[in-house]
DNA sequence: CTAATAGTGTCTATTAGACAGTATGTT
DNA sequence: AACATACTGTCTAATAGACACTATTAG
């Protein structure tokens, strides 16, 4: 049987019958098309969120956000994943892939996308053996309009334990999932650990161990590169890049420091943020450095 | 036909015919087999060589060095490529399909490895739809014994030119080969670059462009982790140090400026090195800091 | 002695960290 | 007036850059 029939047969590109367990789903795969080999690309997509406060003086709590999508097949039914989807061998890269998706699924083109990684175990996929290109996106959520079906944003609070490991805490409003990774250094000369899952119920494949790279490269990135404006309006105030810098590094950064730094990334408006319940902001813009 | 007759059939595994022109090869090639997808792992396996000097003071001129292999078959048949391996979806890892060629090439296993980055532009390989995911090897060439039939060391001279062009010289010995690849920034906030190769005529693929996301990859991680000690013997002089900082830095270092930052990553020993025509130096070893 | 590298002391310039102070809106 | 944030001045600490100087060997 050669491989598009099995595809088709068993449901990698649409569905063809209704699974009652992922054992039972399973079985019904045809051994051979491990032999095989098949491509995705998966989209780490972050942006910056802002809670209501009760207190009317005081600025809205920023995090971090990022978009997961419940999965209605098998497998990991009903668990939620990074959106992804399949590379078509014949027509696309595995950037265009990823930008189709993106495209699907916030209806953004134009948009910071940096590839990743390629994460490869064999048995990351129970149905055959699936080769990921994760990617990371950067948008800013209020250019979002309509809300997409199975989609949902949660936001991440992150708790860096002593011993290398990593709690991560997604929360959409609804639903709290967390989980747990131990980061092994792979060996003495680097910074490059091993990420191991130790504890996840709720996230599909390896997708637990995608997200904590993804930050991590966010978070290593923002130093020295400009990609925080992905993330932020065309007008904002210092001390709103400043909350977004904050949350990213998860930690405080004290002001006179923080502007010198961005001093000469960004430039003042004559445009003001006004009714806050306290001094009034100048806006700013992103400006390109010139020695850039 | 199914993929495996396909890829007998056309020797992407063994050779099966001897073609005359690369045309000819690839008319022969069963365009179905485009719908199908492989892997390969290529390796930019990159270590330290000293050039003698005529002149018994002077010490040895260092420069980083990689490993190219000559291509036997079509496609690119007689250009240099660099070493890699296609991968067996059903057995392993891109990671270990990556040390299977690495033991093939240099005898050597417990090498720093690195995975760099997935190249997968739809026409980068005549024959069909292959995506390579490259990575980065450092060795010290001293660890090596004998020579591997087609494949050769290259010194690597970087010229980088003022609009954003990069010449890379490569020489080893008998053959120089160059290539220039034009820098075009992706996007205005970031550091990211899409490499557009200008010339090029004798390496094969997009392997132009792997060699400099690689030695890129290197410089931008010599000042933040430990990396080149991979590339070191376990005694060195902190002036052979700083010779193997300068070639991957491409400039000059200030002596008690590199000795300062590299304090704590090297611990004395009580051997020297002497018969140089001046002063001995102590001999030291990679010490991993405590902090880290 | 000389050429060449080994190794150190110290001054200066730049950058990062810390804290205190002034400014100004809304309720 | 009180609160919360906006914004700046300035001192100090830490780090990087620069230069000059001494030390030591093979030939």
């Amino acid at each position: 049987m050669c491989y598009n029939q099995l595809v088709k047969k068993q449901g990698i590109g649409e569905k063809m019958k209704e699974y009652q367990s992922e054992e039972e789903f399973l079985k019904d795969y045809d051994s051979s098309i491990f032999e095989k080999l098949s491509m995705t690309s998966d989209i780490l997509i972050v942006s910056v969120s802002s809670k209501d406060n009760d207190n009317y003086r005081k600025t809205d709590k920023k995090s971090m956000s990022i978009l997961l999508v419940k999965r209605t097949d098998y497998p990991y039914k009903g668990k939620w994943c990074l959106p992804g989807g399949f590379l078509d061998p014949k027509t696309e890269t595995l950037e265009e892939c990823a930008k189709r998706v993106l495209k699907q699924e916030t209806n953004l083109s134009n948009v910071y996308l940096e590839q990743l990684y390629t994460f490869d175990e064999i048995d990351r996929d129970p149905r055959m053996r699936i080769i990921s290109t994760a990617f990371v996106a950067l948008i800013d959520k209020k250019k979002l309009k309509e809300k997409v079906e199975n989609a949902s944003w949660f936001d991440v609070t992150l708790m860096e334990e002593k011993n290398n490991t990593v709690d991560i805490v997604l929360d959409n409003g609804e639903e709290t999932i967390s989980f747990t990774i131990k980061k092994k250094l792979r060996e003495k000369t680097t910074d490059r650990y091993d990420f191991i899952t130790v504890k996840n119920t709720s996230l599909a494949f390896d997708h637990a161990r995608v997200i904590l790279s993804g930050l991590e490269r966010i978070k290593s990135k923002i130093n020295y590169t400009d990609i925080v404006f992905n993330m932020m309006p065309e007008y904002f105030t210092l001390g709103e890049l400043q909350q977004v810098y904050e949350v990213i590094l998860n930690k405080k950064l004290l002001d006179p420091a923080f502007r010198r730094i961005i001093a000469n990334k960004v430039e003042k408006t004559e445009r003001m943020r006004t009714g806050a319940g306290h001094r009034p902001s100048y806006l700013f813009r992103y400006k390109k450095n010139e020695r850039d």
